[in-house]
DNA sequence: ACCGCACCCTGAGCGC
DNA sequence: TGCGCTCAGGGTGCGG
């Protein structure tokens, strides 16, 4: 599940396979769910264009291009954006990794799920956009047009602080947890982080965000950017189908307090692991350590 | 304005 | 073995 970590690992490690070579052709899939901009239009817009850089605000990618125009990716759920130069079993799922034959299960060929192709001037690795559930988004923006889906994005996570939070939570009668979700109030927080954020700042969940007073808004704007940085630095969290564009897996699901881990017990206290249901997404808490 | 929920999609994992 | 069901989730949009 691609999240602000996960996202700013990816446009680290693509940027070097992107920005600066000349695009000759992109390849797509039919026109779907997944194409915001329909792919013939995206075809035509990229055909010669060069990313001049790759950008990335909560857990979109923004890669301005060299005739002013704009490419905007989100990886959804189940997005990977990497380079044929990649090497890993874990590019495909298990059933199709099943097929290959084992001297081929290292390398990885265009699929089906694979919508978006970068072939290059220079004729080197291609760069390939692939997502099984078409939960990302491709659109292109053209000259200086702002598109609905970025201007609602509120502040990037990494910029995160306890008077934001303690400012977003007043009035507001939704769980903590919904609140931090809310890419409009902070952009780039998901299910995973949100979890560990509110453990480390002892705030369970489903607590009211009104009654999350400006001591814990603290704590927990702390929280956030340290789970945050530190899933930077491990690479990210490969819980599902997140692969880092060289094909490496991140190292961060090993750092987990709470997520994912239901009945095991607390690493502070022992207490088993709570998992309950917040605006129909997953939570896990302490059920002594946070209140 | 706020909030809960259905929807988009596919693969994994389960029960029978 | 194999089918059919349920679940997972980011973001959008709608109805109350």
């Amino acid at each position: 599940v691609p999240e602000l970590p996960e996202v700013e690992v990816t446009r680290r490690r693509i940027a070097p396979h992107l920005v600066g070579r000349r695009i000759r052709r992109v390849r797509t899939t039919r026109p779907s769910y997944f194409f915001v901009t329909p792919p013939a239009r995206l075809r035509r817009a990229l055909a010669g264009r060069t990313a001049t850089d790759l950008e990335r605000h909560g857990k979109y990618l923004l890669a301005p291009l060299d005739d002013g125009t704009r490419l905007v990716l989100h990886l959804g759920m189940t997005g990977q954006l990497f380079s044929a130069a990649a090497t890993s079993p874990r590019l495909l799922s298990a059933t199709a990794r099943a097929s290959l034959a084992p001297e081929e299960q290292p390398s990885f060929r265009p699929d089906a799920h694979t919508h978006l192709r970068f072939e290059f001037e220079d004729g080197g690795p291609e760069v390939y956009f692939r997502d099984t559930r078409k939960f990302g988004k491709v659109l292109w923006l053209p000259d200086g047009k702002a598109h609905p889906r970025l201007a609602r994005l509120g502040t990037d996570a990494l910029e995160v602080s306890g008077a934001l939070l303690f400012t977003a939570t007043r009035g507001r009668r939704v769980a903590i947890k919904s609140l931090l979700l809310d890419q409009s109030i902070l952009a780039g927080v998901g299910n995973i982080y949100a979890d560990e954020a509110l453990f480390l700042a002892g705030v369970r969940p489903t607590r009211s965000a009104a009654r999350v007073t400006r001591r814990e808004c603290d704590a927990i704007a702390r929280g956030l950017k340290r789970v945050l940085a530190r899933s930077i630095e491990t690479g990210g969290s490969s819980i599902s189908d997140y692969v880092a564009p060289d094909g490496r897996d991140g190292e961060y699901q090993s750092e987990r307090r709470v997520y994912a881990r239901r009945g095991e017990p607390c690493f502070e206290c022992a207490t088993p692991i709570a998992r309950v249901v917040v605006g129909a997404r997953s939570s896990h808490y302490c059920p002594r350590c946070q209140r």
